[in-house]
DNA sequence: TATTGACCCTGTACCAGCTACAGGGTCTAG
DNA sequence: CTAGACCCTGTAGCTGGTACAGGGTCAATA
């Protein structure tokens, strides 16, 4: 039942390092140890670690996966602080899209009519120093 | 003519320390000093801070924009290795706007209904613990 | 003239979220 | 019995700044 280190970072495709990065800062309870001092994990690691990377997938801060695991632990609770957490997210990614359209934008605007000829006479430096226009 | 450092970082909508950084990383040129050891700035200075400042909003990394710089001094040079930097960015730009997309989608599906009860029915927290599900 | 307050200086430490060593120990297969 | 894959701790590095601490300078005002 117990694996090791490796093996817990093989199945929830992480980092041995990142694994004993969350022990470290808290998120991931330390674990048992072997006659030779190797970690030692259990299901509940394996799940809460699942529960980790794919929140940490989903963009949700380590701060907010922290918060995430608080909450999930207290099964009485109310759900809504969950709900708000998710829904932050969620804005935060949406402003990350428009500000990166927003910037595709500008962006191809700037390399628009790049014929190789040189640099003097180059429009995406040209653009990209309105002082010197 | 000459502006101190305050001047040149409101002039560029950028912060003291952000210019005295730029300096330390080798972006900006070290100005010379007045008699009470002050930076003091000529229009040169402020044409490449400008430079610098509106390829970092961009979204150029450092080192694209010290190899921008770079380029764009070379006058002679071909303006190629410009639009390939460019080039590169947009793509860069578009891959993570892909991933943004798919983000999203994927955090509204986890989102779905939540209707405030307790914790344990919580489906945001079971569609983040798939070996729980 | 003295003193405030806004500005400047250097140097260092800190942020997220890992990642990459260095310099060891342990375990397993051949 | 030895090679190689794995594990351990601890520390330093990455990006792109930001935030002090502990001072110095300069212009205006009382």
């Amino acid at each position: 039942m117990a694996t090791t280190i490796g093996e817990l970072a093989r199945a929830t495709g992480t980092k041995v390092e990142t694994v004993r990065y969350y022990e470290r800062i808290g998120l991931l309870p330390a674990p048992p140890r072997t006659g030779g001092n190797y970690r030692s994990y259990g299901a509940a690691e394996l799940a809460r670690m699942s529960f980790i990377r794919r929140a940490r997938d989903l963009g949700f801060s380590v701060e907010q996966v922290r918060a995430l695991l608080g909450l999930s632990d207290d099964k009485q609770g109310d759900c809504a602080s969950i709900d708000a957490i998710a829904r932050t997210h969620v804005a935060e990614v949406e402003r990350k899209l428009a500000d990166l359209i927003a910037l595709r934008r500008e962006l191809k605007a700037v390399i628009t009519s790049c014929k190789g000829g040189a640099v003097a006479d180059c429009r995406i430096i040209e653009a990209l120093a309105p002082l010197r226009g």
